[in-house]
RNA sequence: GCCCGGGUGGCGGAACUGGCAGACGCGCAGGACUCAAAAUCCUGUGAUCGCAAGGUCGUGUGGGUUCAAUUCCCACCCCGGGCACCA
């Protein structure tokens, strides 16, 4: 037998796989349809990174075990190749990105050859390819026709190093997700998808789909529901009326003041009565001209003007209380502006504290926790005694927030009642909690604790830091000092005993609790006080006739990049027809849709396919690309040139997968309808919120359509973990970017494959290191080894069948690694034992997903099939032979392991409960000792507790 | 700040509904083979005390529940990811 030569191995087999076609089910006839897809890349050129392999790599794994278990596997490739980053490699590069796009598909598709993973390479499609976006602009057109695509001038983000606006999921942390530049601010006209027609929807269908829940719990949070009541604030003196939305109706009595976001309507329309519109105009500049990354340096510091001159009217008690403008209301969320009610609301309470506003409690807390009180606030030091161990612990608050033991000290009993001091004793059931001050505010509070030391409390001893004990002991001279000091600790000594955990769980109630926020009883709040704050909700908003409202964070998807690598937006704009009102959408004079017909509108090849930086796509300076006839009027009208997100490319590609080539309609109905929607969708969780949501957003406008029955696209999601390289993220900037082929030229496809998988589990990811390759490879020489020896034994053991469960059940759900190390273990047990017959056929088929071109070099040439290994099917494994006729029965003593004994399975409690006893080490152990308790574990152990 | 993950030997990681912590692999040490090295094979490998039998400690920290806790409860600390003034 032949030595084992990976990469003519390898070569030979890739080409026969595509030869045979063994990757390429019947679409149209399919008997059992297995979709499963994995995200397709965006192809660097660069060339493919090791992360895209992992991600690959498991996905394939998936496949190729559904494959065997006799299902029509279809598991497509393509490009994501058209947007931003082909674009900026192109430009970084120098090449014209449609010459650089051959180029990148060329070396992509190359190395997703030489990774072996099972592609129908037959439907492969590539965004940037005419044929294909001639559907994307299709499909643009649909949205267009149903409503869900139009124009608006709205403040949007504006990346100045890409020079395109960018969509609110493509912004991170004011940062442009791609180049990490600031986002700024420009008022432009845009075209949106008006995906947020769908937020109850994509929200309600998050509930039925197998998908990781942290994705799930992503897009529920993006899509931010919230309920609320829409209330009314009269102007006063005037018509007008300012609207909030709020989802605390029933603290509308706390309403002292009013804010307004600078880019409300409404400041305009009250100019006039506004003696202070300097300021006021000068706040609202100064707010426009700031960046995002400008607003998150100020942190959550506040700022504002007040509208001077006039006042709102609050519905519930009919209050006069001012008008602010302030930059912590978005004019995007709710209706721009808000009632605030300082007492109730973190944000408010600290304007409201900066600039002196009023503030009125409104909701009591049910449980008794601490009211804010702002003018008795000091230090304090907690003595506490653990009932149990009698131990002291001690800990020093300062500036703490709770207040009321400060200052006044504590007057009675009712003050300990009320900040809930008392419940949080009796819930710990630390009886002697005993309170003291902190070393500044001593003698105030000796006295009150003398006082009181009847009644809640009394105190039993003070603490000091060590650096004023002359100090200290001076100023107790006259006071009971012997009675009261014991002992002296070290400020470090005092901070590590704040760490204690009974003292923790006073400091959160009382201490953190800035302002109150939560649920409780109304006070202040005329008729409805003392109503549970649930209830007075909606009694309150009919009180004063506003309405229920919900409402949604989730905003319109912007669709447009000034960018030049996309798809046109397939419009057209006709002054003439704007003119006289005419048009496709009443909203929308002179625009038009591209026609069916005369789709593609291609892209055509510029020389300079630089960004402008003007708000506008290169496309606005080719003259031959933007004149064009319209399609209402016939007369001269202007194309639409910037082109769609690059998101719009991929929300829709798995669909056009089932019949790339279709030149009459977007797809086939009848291959969908049998394929979709998808049993497995694997991909990375950065797409959580952006193409996830995207995706699903057109499926149901396709679904609306009815173009397709379903209206979720896949049925499961997994996302993989991040590779990462020696604890930090491959980036190309740290350069430590791992690239697959030399890895694959030095071992082997099925070595990098095996060894990714290995690393850690699938959906946690792994930190690449070579140090463990080597066991990997170790395995699979083994492996081969173990193929050129002569099997000598004949019965199947019950390890293998074992295996045979564990590598099933692992691959199901996703865990390589563990499926990886039962191979292992398995092998070791056959180099042992030997290899019977049925292993030997079962082995080989076990390891086919992982190591697939070394499961077909033994499938073939080795065990001598004509056939593929790949298209075999599973090992089944029999439930009885798995049984163990025996197990070790472990005996404890008081929770310790002290012996062990192989029993029968199916031994009596009573049985081994006597063997237990019976055992000679635990006799011995035992000598003499009385017998509390025995516990026994059926199949596990027993404990004897003495 | 909020929401998700996570914290286990020298390292990557394993452990079903609480039941022998450290599977599997890497690394390391010792041995075999070899003139030698590599490769391969065998043995050992959490810490600590002990000549040994064996004992003690040990899953981020501090508490708790339990016959028994990596697993459950409370609080805290740290790391990774996401969101971030959303009323």
């Amino acid at each position: 037998m032949p030595k084992y030569d990976s990469q003519k191995v390898e070569k030979k087999w890739q080409k026969k796989w595509l030869e045979e076609k063994v990757y390429e089910p019947d679409l149209k006839n399919p008997k059992k349809p297995f979709y499963n897809l994995m995200m397709f890349p965006y192809p660097s050129a660069e060339g493919l990174h090791v992360g895209n392999m992992y991600a690959f790599t498991g996905s394939d794994i998936y496949g190729r075990y559904q494959r065997m278990r006799g299902n029509d596997v279809f598991e497509p490739i393509g490009l994501d190749g058209f947007g931003i980053h082909s674009e900026n490699y192109a430009l970084k590069v120098g090449t014209h990105p449609m010459e650089q796009a051959k180029v990148s598909e060329k070396r992509f598709y190359e190395q997703l050859q030489a990774i072996g993973n099972g592609f129908a390479w037959d439907e492969h499609l590539e965004t940037y390819d005419p044929e294909y976006y001639k559907w994307t602009q299709w499909i643009f057109t649909q949205m267009w026709k149903r409503g869900l695509a139009y124009r608006k001038k709205q403040r949007v983000n504006w990346c100045p190093k890409d020079k395109t606006v960018l969509a609110d999921e493509q912004v991170e942390g004011g940062k442009c997700e791609r180049c990490g530049s600031v986002v700024e601010k420009r008022e432009l006209e845009q075209w949106f998808f008006r995906i947020t027609a769908y937020a109850e929807k994509l929200l309600q269908n998050i509930e039925k789909l197998d998908w990781s829940e942290k994705v799930k719990i992503a897009q529920r949070n993006w899509i931010g529901r919230s309920e609320g009541a829409l209330l009314k604030f009269p102007v006063m003196g005037s018509k007008l009326s300012i609207e909030v939305f709020t989802t605390r109706p029933d603290t509308l009595f706390g309403a002292t003041y009013m804010v307004l976001a600078p880019e409300h309507a409404l400041v305009l329309e009250l100019k006039e009565k506004i003696s202070n519109w300097k300021d006021v105009e000068k706040y609202i500049e100064s707010s426009k001209k700031k960046t995002e990354d400008e607003r998150i340096a100020e942190g959550k510091e506040k700022t504002g003007v007040e509208l001077k001159g006039v006042k709102a009217i609050n519905p519930a008690n009919k209050e006069e209380i001012p008008i602010w403008l302030a930059d912590y209301v978005l004019s995007g969320y709710g209706t721009g502006a808000i009632m605030a009610v300082p007492a109730q609301d973190e944000r408010d309470s600290e304007f409201a504290k900066k600039f002196k506003l009023p503030i009125r409690t409104v909701i009591e807390p049910i449980t008794g926790e601490p009211r804010t009180d702002e003018s008795e606030r000091a230090g304090i030091v907690a003595i506490v005694e653990d009932p149990k161990t009698g131990k002291i612990l001690s800990l020093d608050w300062r500036d703490g927030g709770g207040v009321l033991f400060v200052g006044g000290g504590i007057e009675s009993g009712e003050d300990l009642i009320r900040c809930g001091v008392r419940e949080i004793i009796e819930e710990t059931g630390y009886k002697n909690l005993k309170f003291i001050s902190s070393t500044e505010t001593i003698h105030h509070h000796f006295h009150a604790f003398s006082k009181n030391k009847n009644r809640y409390m009394h105190a039993i001893g003070l603490y000091f830091q060590l650096e004023n004990e002359e100090r200290e002991k001076e100023r107790l001279e006259d006071h009971e000092k012997d009675k009261f000091i014991v002992g002296w600790i070290t400020k470090d000594e005092a901070e590590s005993k704040v760490k204690d955990a009974m003292h923790q769980y006073i400091f959160q109630k009382l201490i953190r609790g800035k302002c109150y926020s939560g649920p409780g009883l109304l006070a202040n709040s005329g008729k409805f006080s003392g109503m549970d704050s649930e209830k007075a909700k909606w009694e309150i908003t009919k009180f004063v006739g506003g309405e229920k409202k919900i409402q949604y964070r989730l905003r319109d998807w912007l669709i447009s990049r000034q960018r030049y690598w996309g798809p046109p937006i397939p419009m057209v704009y006709c002054e003439a027809c704007a003119k006289e009102n005419k048009g496709e959408q009443k909203e929308m004079p002179g625009w038009f849709a591209v026609l069916e017909n005369e789709l593609p509108v291609e892209l055509p090849k510029v020389k300079d396919f630089r960004p402008q930086g003007k708000g506008e796509s290169p496309l606005a300076s080719v003259k031959d690309f933007y004149e064009t006839t319209c399609p209402g009027c016939g007369g001269k009208a202007r194309r639409e040139t910037d082109v769609s997100d690059t998101f719009l490319d991929s929300a829709w590609y798995y669909l056009r997968y089932l019949d790339p080539k279709n030149e009459k309609e977007v797809f086939d109905k009848k291959i969908i309808k049998k394929w979709l929607p998808a049993e497995m969708y694997i991909g990375g969780a950065e797409h959580a919120v952006l193409h996830l949501l995207y995706v699903r957003f057109i499926a149901m406008v396709f679904h609306d359509l009815g173009l397709v029955e379903f209206d979720e696209p896949f049925k499961r999601f997994r996302a993989h973990g991040l590779l990462i390289k020696e604890g930090a993220k491959m980036s190309k900037s740290k350069g430590n970017v791992v690239n697959p082929d030399e890895y694959i030229k030095k071992f082997s496809a099925d070595v990098l494959r095996m060894y990714l998988m290995f690393l850690a589990p699938f959906d946690q990811g792994g930190d690449f290191r070579d140090a463990g390759i080597l066991g990997i490879e170790r395995f699979l020489n083994r492996t081969w080894k173990l193929y050129e020896s002569e099997g000598k034994k004949n019965k199947t053991s019950p390890a293998f069948h074992r295996a045979v469960k564990k590598v099933t059940e692992d691959i199901e759900s996703l865990h390589y690694n563990t499926a990886i190390s039962a191979l292992m273990i398995l092998l070791n047990e056959f180099e042992k034992e030997g290899i019977a017959p049925e292993e030997k056929v079962g082995f080989v088929k076990l390891l086919a997903p992982f190591a697939p071109h070394m499961a077909e070099e033994i499938w073939r040439e080795v065990l001598g099939h004509k056939t593929s290994i790949h298209k075999e099917m599973w090992p089944e494994y029999d439930e009885k032979l798995i049984k163990e006729e025996s197990f070790t029965l472990v005996i404890q003593i008081n929770g310790k392991v002290r012996a062990s004994v192989e029993v029968p399975i199916d031994i009596s409690e009573n049985r081994a409960k006597e063997t237990a006893l019976g055992n000679e080490r635990v006799c011995a152990l035992l000598d003499g000792k009385e017998l509390k308790k025995v516990i026994y574990v059926p199949k596990k152990l027993i404990n004897i507790v003495v």
